[in-house]
DNA sequence: AGACCCGATGTCAGGATCTGTCATCACCTA
DNA sequence: TAGGTGATGACAGATCCTGACATCGGGTCT
């Protein structure tokens, strides 16, 4: 019998947004999401770096498979590289989680604090990205605006998506954001 | 004689920014902002809702500025209505501020946390301009992607300006850098 | 002038966040 | 069986931030 229960990490975030969903986000002390996890307040800290961090665990693997995608890409055209991206981002949004991705977001929009989070964890793809295109070739500014752009893009997708009474696939939402984006920015003729 | 110096707030803000210049962020104690402006501890809340926001305060002009260029503007094509905001931000951005802005980023850039507040502020001004298009009749979610489109445009530009040795005026940048994110986004013919 | 209110600040107390440090104990390896 | 490793506990403490109440200069009303 081992001297305590594995699986900290995935305790602590479960008890994390159930707590913050039940009395919200600064009504939640650290104390209170350690105890329901069983371990003590300095276990919480050893696995994130603050409170905030608890509901964005996982959020690297968003950058890798933007990042990624960029990498494996063979098209010759930044736009469609960037494209294949928004595509390869739809593995984390399967059908199954939209009603998750909408509690959680509703938790993360009633707090300043945590929407302040989300923004950073944006931007780091944002950067991850015109990086990973920078490589391919990609000059600047070109490669940081496609890739504070495809962000973008991302975001306002996935606010469509998890939106009342959506039922398109993020897939869909994705390309038909991209198209509204270009149509937005090209010149009328 | 009044009861105490008058400015609290101003040299809350000069006190804030030297100490983070001199010693760095973190290592910089509210305690030590306050005793240097004159003031107590609590007074300095009074003032800022935290640490991080004496770096900020100001920002709400920028987002006026952007939001009552929209609103003022009376171009047709919303691309233009953007592009005149862009043109009317110039105004926070005169030569001799470029060297104020230089260090005030690189402590900004120093420091995850200040970091992750500036974004805040620039996703704020997204927004408020997004909302001011679509007051004007634009769309969404051509509104939303014009928005953000536009900030990030005004990041770019900014990058550009404070870099070493770069001498063209915010304006030009500005013209310049949305002019680029146009040619990434249209398609090659 | 005198009474009165208002706003900015001081003072004090205290909870919450986050860090450093060292001890503990199951498990693994030699 | 001895020692190393890694996750956790236990404890102390600095710092951030808030609530509640007192203070006092300056303006206003009468």
């Amino acid at each position: 019998m081992a001297r305590w229960e594995p699986g900290a990490r995935e305790r602590l975030q479960a008890a994390a947004l159930d707590l913050f969903v039940d009395q919200g986000y600064d009504e939640t002390t650290v104390s209170q999401i350690a105890a329901r996890a069983g371990v003590t307040d300095r276990t919480f800290f050893r696995h994130f770096s603050d409170k905030r961090e608890s509901l964005f665990a996982g959020s690297e693997q968003l950058v890798t498979l933007f990042t990624d995608a960029v990498a494996r890409s063979t098209a010759p055209d930044p736009l469609d590289v960037a494209s294949e991206a928004l595509a390869a981002s739809t593995a984390f949004f399967p059908e199954e989680r939209r009603p998750w991705a909408r509690t959680r977001t509703a938790v993360v929009l009633a707090n300043p604090a945590l929407a302040e989070r989300e923004q950073l964890k944006m931007v780091t793809i944002a950067q991850a990205t015109a990086g990973a295109l920078r490589d391919r070739g990609v000059e600047e500014p070109a490669a940081t605006l496609l890739g504070h752009s495809t962000v973008t893009v991302f975001q306002v997708a996935f606010e469509r998506w998890i939106r009342d009474g959506e039922d398109r696939s993020m897939g869909d939402l994705l390309q038909d954001t991209l198209s509204a984006l270009r149509e937005t920015l090209v010149p009328r003729t």
